[in-house]
DNA sequence: GGAATGATGTTTCATATGAAACGAAAGTCA
DNA sequence: TGACTTTCGTTTCATATGAAACATCATTCC
């Protein structure tokens, strides 16, 4: 048989070709899942062992260390993470004293969230070591690589939130 | 301008520079995290309605479906999924009738798996939906980014498995 | 051969996750 | 005002995860 109809258009040049036999390795949501795992698992470690703090709650202070104080909804946003995780992640962060919560002013539901005792000092104290793991697990790539990675990869994510969850069947989004 | 020295056009240059306020969002273990999770979940949601599979399923299914019969711990090597993981899948497989065990002839502790009735004609089906959809959450990347993108986490990826379990943290080969 | 050690895959158990239900407080509308 | 609806953050609950213990078989070394 022949295979015509390939190279429809730009579009499919594609990450793995129709005739081809599939390969998971080559399978870009495949790559990304471990990649990402791998880099995970040597972060969670790393901030375990030294702080005792989790990847949801270095998350938290690390809004927090840069911005002001936060709501817990503007921390959800700036995270990308669940409501409910960051629930947990304040939650033990406070009982570690590593954060305090002040009424909001204009709602009583909220409140506004900071560092402040230890919290203040152990951020300081994290940012200049995950910056050097972060520096150590990329090495392989040059800073040139590396910045492309990250701009691939927000201008990826940035088109996944668009797609937010319509369409991610039944209609052609376009 | 004097020290313009390296500006951000094309992302920083470094990582994350380190006299500069931190920020998660140029952080490449967030990057990389936030993104592989909006794209596991659109393909878990796929798989899961279409053809009531989970990811690790799907992955189990991705490897038998191109390499012949293989072993629970040839799966492990070739989807970089823990062996717990593994065994669920497989069992979860088996009791749907996606796939056959068979003895292992030269050692009765394992067993060797491969599709089997309808896990084939699955696994067929499956296939170009996978690449469709692939197709259409990386679309904002063109081709050559998505290869691009693709080669960058493989290099990545391979030096992460690399540094392996050693010399995360200070010393302790154990 | 037969203990000691190693590999394979499963099960146990403690933790992590997020959808959905929830109470409390705003916001909206008549 | 007094119903409604919505939003904020927490709690509940059912599921997912992997480290460690396990049973089973294989291999090594004496």
């Amino acid at each position: 048989m022949f295979h015509m109809k390939r190279k429809s258009t730009a579009g499919d040049a594609a990450p793995t070709e129709a005739g081809e036999p599939f390969r998971l390795e080559a399978f870009l949501p495949y790559r990304l899942s471990v990649t990402a795992n791998r880099m995970s698992r040597a972060f969670a470690r790393a901030y375990a062992e030294r702080f005792g703090l989790s990847i949801p709650e270095w998350r938290v202070m690390a809004v927090l260390g840069t911005g002001g104080p936060l709501t817990a909804a503007a921390i959800v946003e700036r995270t990308a993470m669940d409501k409910v995780k960051v629930s947990r992640a304040v939650a033990a962060l406070e009982a570690k004293g590593f954060l305090a919560r002040r009424p909001h002013p204009e709602d009583r539901r909220s409140a506004l969230l900071e560092l402040a005792g230890p919290g203040i000092e152990v951020f300081r104290a994290i940012v200049p070591l995950a910056r050097a793991l972060e520096a150590e697990l990329t090495a392989v790539l040059g800073p040139e690589d590396r910045a492309l990675l990250s701009s691939l990869l927000a201008r990826l994510d940035a088109h996944l939130a668009g797609l937010g969850d319509l369409a991610l069947d039944a209609g052609d989004p376009g």
